[in-house]
DNA sequence: GCCGTTTTCGGCCCGACTGTTTTCAGTCG
């Protein structure tokens, strides 16, 4: 609504363009927050809105209003003189508010169905400042949001681009070649790809860009940025770069948008100018640009890793030099959440023992299902106690890795865990999770967590918030109370690194932190290739500024013990 | 409408590509 607000208020054209902008910012905090914006406001009120990037009195007042009331005035006035869904008409690639209300005041059309008709009937080409190419790109713009739509995991895009980058550096066109934007930042979904080059052949490059495998059409080309749209349903920009702006292109092409707006106003109070060429003094003499650390320190401010840049609070950290040293993926020294053929695994014990010690890992905890995961051929007590027999044997034939005894048991529905006292007293630690009866109201779920996780016998609760990203909402409960009861009882937060899950995710993670709760990132591997997909937790956790200190699995196993419950 | 290392008024990031009304507005990131 806020979006639509803002489109209205700017075709318009009666108020100042910074506040159509104030209003589409506002929309951008609200749909990239990770929790329901009916929380916050239930929590904190009005004060919490307000807290939130962009959102003052005035935007505040009018979702206040929303949510009590279920309508927003301000808005339904402007809609009743707008009847246009500008916000799906917006989505096609190439049409913004202003081409939409042209559509609307001159053909009537006030959505995608109409456009679609309009476009067979060729209305749009026959219209002032329209032509038969701008016609054909508005319907191939519907065919792609039609198939495609939104954005793309991670884990999905990022080894794409990696196989791109990989055959540009191939080419032996390039100077350097280097990944950008929302997946350099590691964001668990990505929107586009964005990839830098230095070259002296900025021709040949392009073509070689545009004639990749993996790209199904060129999108649009100059001499220094090539959109295409990618075989798998994203589109991917290359960006053409001197090599003396290498450092200056990175700051530009990796940061979010708003840490950009922000750096960039710093540049300006400090009497300089910054853009993707270089950072240029008062006379235009560029003073910092081939190097990324020279163009903050120039700056007065301290450099930080893709994964912070998303002004979440960092860029005043750098300007105090208060950023922190945060975990990276060799500081990772065992696993502690892998399945087995004896639940839903498909490889055996010491398959798994044997592929974790070739990523170089130094202990591996075993956590299969216990028997309420009917479906994952989860174990009962007497199973249990033969499969923590069958790790012991495995144990006493290998050296170099250790094998620790666990189990990813279920949270019932009542609270209590899924096997006998006795059973987990046997283990060297234990993982609790949710996986079903997921649809539960917010106060029996947060019960539900609280009696398990201070049932004793928690030492990580597995995937906290259960949510698949794009498909499955998070359970609800109250985090707040979640986490304060689980610092309460020595209670490990996971951040399970499947793209699908990254849960934790990276906000939830900060608000973690605040209670002091230290970390698991752990691969929930199923089968032995799956421990390749740590890089995802560990972009997670660096998402949430998580220092090593603050995740237990980098510890060696005897230091790691002591944050497990002994019987 | 929002916001504050020029702080309650007066600013608000910056550049690339496209189509089309041949000089720039619209759109995008």
């Amino acid at each position: 609504m806020l979006k639509e607000i803002g489109d209205i208020l700017e075709v318009e054209g009666k108020r100042s363009r910074f506040e159509v902008l104030a209003y589409r910012k506002a929309a951008t905090t609200i749909e990239t927050l990770q929790e329901r914006i009916e929380n916050i406001y239930e929590r904190k009120g009005i004060d919490g809105l307000m807290e939130l990037q962009g959102i003052g009195k005035g935007i505040a007042g009018s979702i206040a209003e929303l949510l009590d009331t279920g309508h927003m005035k301000k808005y339904d006035s402007l809609k009743k003189s707008f009847p246009v869904d500008f916000n799906s008409l917006t989505k096609i690639q190439g049409l913004g508010a202003k081409k939409v209300y042209r559509l609307y005041k001159e053909l009537d059309i006030k959505n995608i169905e109409e456009l679609k008709e309009a476009i067979r009937k060729h209305k749009i080409m026959a219209l002032d400042g329209f032509g038969e190419k701008s016609e054909l790109e508005i319907a191939n713009g519907i065919e792609r949001l039609e198939r495609s739509g939104g954005r793309m995991l991670l884990g999905r895009a990022l080894p794409e681009a990696e196989k791109i980058i990989d055959e540009l550096r191939k080419s032996g066109l390039a100077d350097r070649v280097e990944l950008a934007g929302s997946a350099r930042r590691m964001r668990e979904t990505v929107g586009d790809l964005d990839i830098l080059v230095t070259t002296k052949h900025p021709d040949e490059m392009t073509e070689s860009f545009s004639s990749l495998n993996q790209v199904e059409r060129v999108l649009l080309t100059g001499p220094t940025k090539t959109t295409v749209m990618l075989k798998i349903g994203i589109t991917c920009d290359l960006r053409v770069v001197g090599t003396e702006s290498f450092g200056a292109a990175m700051q530009y092409f990796i940061g979010n948008k708003d840490h950009n707006v922000k750096v960039r106003e710093i540049a300006i109070k400090r009497g300089y100018k910054l853009n993707e060429y270089g950072l240029f003094d008062k006379n235009g003499k560029s003073i910092a640009a081939e190097d990324e650390k020279d163009v903050y320190t120039k700056l007065r401010m301290q450099y930080m890793p893709p994964e912070m840049r998303e002004n979440r609070g960092e860029i005043e950290l750098s300007l105090k030099g208060k950023i922190p040293d945060i975990i990276e993926l060799a500081d990772i020294k065992g696993e502690l959440h892998a399945h087995t053929n004896h639940s839903d695994g498909t490889f055996s014990i010491l398959e798994m023992a044997e592929a974790a010690e070739r990523k170089g890992l130094s202990y591996l905890g075993i956590t299969d299902h216990t028997k309420n995961e009917r479906i994952a051929n989860g174990m009962d007590d007497v199973k249990f106690v033969k499969h923590l027999k069958d790790i012991d044997d495995v144990n006493e034939n290998i050296s170099k890795i250790r094998i620790l005894k666990s189990a990813e048991i279920d949270i019932l529905k009542d609270g209590s865990l899924d096997l006998k006292r006795k059973t987990l007293e046997m283990m060297d630690y234990r993982l609790a999770s949710i996986h079903t009866n997921l649809k539960m109201s917010r106060e029996e779920m947060t019960g539900r967590v609280v009696k398990a996780l201070s049932s004793g016998y928690v030492d990580i609760m597995g995937h906290p918030t259960d949510r698949l990203i794009g498909s499955r909402d998070p359970i609800n409960m109250d985090l707040d109370k979640v986490f304060e009861v689980a610092a309460d009882n020595n209670v490990i937060m996971e951040i399970d690194s499947f793209p699908e899950r990254l849960d934790l995710g990276d906000e939830n993670i900060i608000k973690a932190k605040e209670y002091g709760l230290k970390f698991a990132v752990d691969t929930d591997a199923h089968g032995v290739d799956h421990f390749n997909v740590l890089k995802y937790g560990i972009g997670t956790a660096r998402r949430g500024w998580l220092s090593k200190e603050e995740v237990v699995n980098t510890l060696p196993l005897d230091r790691l013990m002591k944050h497990f419950k002994s019987f």
